[in-house]
DNA sequence: CTGACTGCAAACCATTTGCAGCTGT
DNA sequence: ACAGCTGCAAATGGTTTGCAGTCAG
């Protein structure tokens, strides 16, 4: 969750030039706790970027990524969902209406006793989770009242 | 892991037919511990079943997974992968050949957690690692000496 | 017998690639 | 200036769909 500055500073350190559908599509990750993939992203930035295309999201969210600015999940659909909190954290996700939600749980010591017990290197782990919603859960009770 | 008896009761009992292919690639992903995707699970059988299509392996573990006899897994690739082994259990992929292999640790107390300080009702979960395995940690080393 | 299943080919859709023109430095 | 970037259009590749013939029950 860097300010645009530090954001110039980074890309610029490793090589890359500062465009505005950089930082846009930066700051259009930083607003929004709906890890949207690249479609949502696209759809979001369109009134202000009319120009801009999926294929400079695409090239944009694998630099983000391969500087350490983002994550990218997959939660099990067709597409990738991209994640401005790089902080350790797991997401769930609610199987009636699709929409991903942070864990701020810290699972340390979980990772530590893979990292004991396996004969990988341990580098990086991400956890899903998947439920039903408070919202989800609400509606589907107020169905089975009526029926 | 069912025996064909089993499996065969198992979908008689959901309401799908029993066929020689639905047999084949179940007991393909019980006797396996790839946690192949559908390209290796084709390319296996295409020996024994040199007429099946790739269609019909993602129609099977479609029905397969409705079940509850596998896994659908996604380590961060463009395909799925499957897995047989349905008991609770985490992943672990190498970021250097792309191996996955099972890490027998029940995180059970991880997510009783999730469950009681989350809004979700918790039904499922998936735990991903990723890192370097054995033999890539080895083969890396002796590169580095070389040079 | 009959509805469900297989396997082929075509369709689909998220993502990637090639490339001409543009822009950050 | 010029390498790297954008955005278009075309290509790619895993997965899905439609359908005619086949098979399990």
């Amino acid at each position: 969750m860097l300010d645009n500055k530090k954001v110039t500073e980074l890309l610029r350190k490793k090589g890359f030039k500062v465009t505005p559908q950089r930082l846009a599509i930066y700051n259009a990750l930083c607003n929004t706790k709906a890890h949207p993939n690249a479609e949502m992203i696209f759809n979001k930035l369109q009134p202000y970027y009319p120009t801009m295309s999926l294929a400079t999201i695409y090239k944009t969210v694998d630099i983000l990524h391969e500087i350490g600015l983002i994550n990218i999940l997959n939660v099990g659909e067709d597409s990738f969902r991209y994640d401005a909190n790089t902080s350790s954290h797991a997401h769930i996700c609610c199987t009636e209406c699709g929409r991903v939600d942070d864990i701020m749980i810290d699972f340390a010591k979980c990772v530590e006793e893979v990292a004991s017990q396996s004969s990988y290197d341990v580098h990086r782990h991400q956890f899903y989770f998947y439920g039903t919603c408070a919202e989800c859960k609400a509606k589907l009770n107020s169905k089975a009242k009526v029926s």
